[in-house]
DNA sequence: CTGTTAGCGCGTTCAG
DNA sequence: CTGAACGCGCTAACAG
């Protein structure tokens, strides 16, 4: 590694020389400046970014912590945090926690030891089920801006970027029975999650607001080692819908490929929309209607409030430190044809 | 930040009785490094990241340069990545070259100063077609250990992780002719990439080998623009193929559910198989069997020889300075119902 | 114009 | 048993 003091050496100057000249400063000759950038040219100097870190007391770089980095959406979500780190010029260094709760906490004690300015992060399954939190008040308590997404929670106080899960499936029941549906069936694999319950609550209250009943059987629940293909079909034959919403993508497509197996014909037969985002929907004929999740957008809009943070910290631009902005990001029905 | 100076200050005792006390240091009275002890507990004190890295000159952070994050290949190679360099105690920072030579150019220098101890990467389709790896010389002249996977070239001389394309496609020619069938059609959406040659003249020698020619109608090349669902109509209706090989998963799913639309079935009437990874495969009816590129595999092994390679430069566990790897990670076909 | 000094947080001498 | 001094690479305040 090349360094000032290197420079500095075989030129015959000071440190300090070398460092000001790099920097243009009025304080050094033109010639000296001449010299010490060209032998600085001729080794590619760059200054080393662990002793600006120590001395800034910045890193210019974000830790993400996420549940599942093969998860579809939040590997959109990775590449929106991504996008926008990098265009306000900082770094970004992924813990995947597998779903963990004692990962995210180990992940959280890392990232508290100065490594980060921020944290943006969506919590483990484990940690909403326990519905513990302290490893967040305790870190929120250390003063690293944090900001939360998809997986939040109430009890903790700081910016949060979330999907209007509700309102998404609320919506779209609406829309179905515009165009006539009247027997609505809703599929998920993701019952525990925070998620999860919201979609179906979603569906039930739509389910109550514009059909006047609801019908527990047109819920189906996939858990996690059960056959998608089977209980689909067995859920299609039994019920009969002349819709679907599926709260995951892979259970949408899966579902318009049975339908024509049981030579059921999309749409004309039955609608199928699903939650994802549109590469996937691509793998059915006729390509899934999806209700789109802005994976991209909530990993922009998250980097955008963190840095917000801490620039409020850093250069006390008075955001108000007590107030914390929570924002929702609508959900989106595009493309397909299966709708 | 809580430092040392900040206990030693409260507890009224030097930095370094501190430092030494958090050590156990036999210099220390028990009752000192009680006292110390607690109070570190208390507020939870973390050694600085920053300043140990300053003082060891080593990151204990892993850089990795991928060319595009979305593609499901490349997030799996990353999970492996992450899990591996996990196990290892090394931190992951990741940058997304979005095939971007440009952003590949930056992100070697931004590695280079010192921000982590040894490089993982993956080059751009740019770098690639423009065959200039000035960048890649001079960051291997800074002497940070370096790890090629998948777009990997022999210009330049480090340790290399790849998939045998050749081969993989080869020995499936084989396995679908030992299977009956006498016309394998070939599709491939990434032709301009290496890898996509390789897999093209894969499948050309075997045709010739097995079935003592080759044509070249039977190899569909789909350009970026171009609507998928209409080309492999085309193809199927125009060349009858009896079997189909996909250079990508997309195109393999697709397949099938253009084969079921046109009464064709798999996998009697038409075998279908795709390079790909198992999750993606169930989006098919019957599944598709995959060609599997061990993405979580390629990842680990980078890694680790990349942690040999660190190992050996700072503690001398002298691996031959001079000789470098390349790991050939095979390829396996597994399940699915269509072929 | 250039050099010296101090300090960011840490661990490791070396001196008391 | 404890503390002062040094150095990692860098910048900034201060001296010359």
């Amino acid at each position: 590694m090349i360094t000032l003091k290197k420079l500095a050496k075989e030129l015959k100057v000071s440190i300090s020389t070398v460092s000001k000249a790099l920097r243009d400063s009025p304080e050094i000759s033109v010639e000296t400046i001449e010299k010490v950038k060209y032998l600085a040219n001729k080794y590619n100097y760059r200054p080393n970014k662990i002793a600006l870190s120590l001395k800034s007391n910045r890193t210019l770089t974000i830790g993400v912590i996420i549940p599942d980095i093969l998860n579809r959406f939040y590997s959109k979500v990775l590449n929106g945090i991504h996008d926008s780190a990098d265009q306000f010029g900082y770094d970004v260094i992924t813990i995947n926690t597998k779903e963990s709760m004692l990962k995210e906490v180990d992940s959280l004690q890392i990232f508290s030891s100065g490594t980060v300015d921020g944290v943006i992060i969506a919590m483990s399954e484990e940690t909403l089920n326990k519905n513990d939190y302290s490893h967040l008040k305790e870190f929120i308590m250390k003063e690293t801006p944090i900001v939360m997404f998809d997986r939040v929670t109430d009890k903790i106080n700081c910016d949060k970027v979330i999907i209007d899960d509700f309102d998404a499936i609320y919506n779209e029941v609406k829309s179905l029975k515009d165009l006539g549906r009247k027997k609505i069936g809703f599929i998920s694999t993701i019952n525990e999650l925070n998620v999860g319950k919201y979609r179906a609550n979603g569906f039930r209250k739509a389910s109550f607001d514009f059909f006047g009943k609801f019908d527990e059987n047109l819920i189906l629940r996939i858990s996690k080692n059960r056959d998608k293909h089977i209980e689909i079909e067995k859920f299609l034959k039994k019920n009969k819908p002349d819709a679907i919403i599926s709260a995951d993508i892979v259970c949408g497509v899966i579902s318009i490929n049975i339908a024509k197996n049981l030579n059921i014909e999309v749409p004309k037969e039955l609608s199928v929309v699903g939650f994802g985002d549109k590469t996937i929907s691509e793998y059915s004929s006729p390509k899934l209607t999806t209700i789109y999740q802005h994976g991209t957008e909530i990993g922009n809009r998250s980097v955008e409030l963190l840095v917000d943070r801490m620039n409020s910290k850093w250069f006390g631009l008075n955001k108000n430190l007590n107030s914390y902005t929570t924002d929702i990001i609508p959900t989106l029905t595009i493309g397909g044809e299966s709708k």
